[in-house]
DNA sequence: TCAGTGATTAGG
DNA sequence: CTAATCACTGAG
């Protein structure tokens, strides 16, 4: 079976909005309880950029919660929302610079909250390194996609520019 | 349109 | 300690 070429951190630790849309076509790999390893591929992402950004959670700046975002690009940045979903967050940028990735949508289940569900990703993956971990991580097949993009979702309580900037990156 | 559901956060 | 908030989802 073909092997991509797993993303590293040289691809992460560039600014959020070179990451994210160059994530759609790429392949989330998820490592089992059985050993089995689950291949999805990435159909949607937003970008979230720093501290200026009101709709990013670093807005405030560093809280507990937060803090895996001021790491160097590449780490996974899970949070609990609504009482009931996890999302799924990748970091981006250079330490000390907030920046990540939600992933929306992977071929199959589009939402946030329904691909943790259904991938098992919780809290424990808070910090795991996704260019280093062995149960998680992103592979590049040379996918070819055609991105387009929009506004991001279910932050209408940040300003207008922000609520409206096109940070949401999606297959087309 | 709206409720469910609980961690996180700011503020006393 | 309290109360408000929330990068969602599914039902009506």
């Amino acid at each position: 079976m073909y092997q991509g070429s797993r993303l590293n951190r040289e691809f992460f630790t560039r600014d959020v909005l070179e990451v994210a849309p160059s994530l759609p076509g790429k392949l989330l790999c998820v490592s089992g309880s059985n050993s089995n390893v689950g291949r999805y591929m990435i159909t949607e992402v937003e970008a979230y950029r720093g501290e200026e950004d009101e709709a990013c959670h670093a807005c405030r700046g560093r809280t507990t919660r937060n803090e895996i975002m001021y790491h160097t690009g590449g780490f996974i940045y899970m949070y609990f929302i609504y009482g009931m979903y996890w999302m799924l967050n990748i970091v981006a940028a250079e330490k000390g610079i907030p920046q990540a990735v939600l992933i929306r949508g992977i071929k199959g289940f589009n939402g946030p909250g329904k691909l943790t569900k259904h991938l098992n990703l919780d809290g424990s993956y808070y910090g795991e390194d996704i260019c280093e971990s062995g149960r998680i991580w992103v592979e590049d097949h040379g996918i070819k996609v055609d991105i387009a993009k929009g506004k991001r979702i279910g932050i209408n309580y940040a300003g207008s520019y922000w609520r409206d900037i096109e940070w949401r990156y999606y297959v087309r």
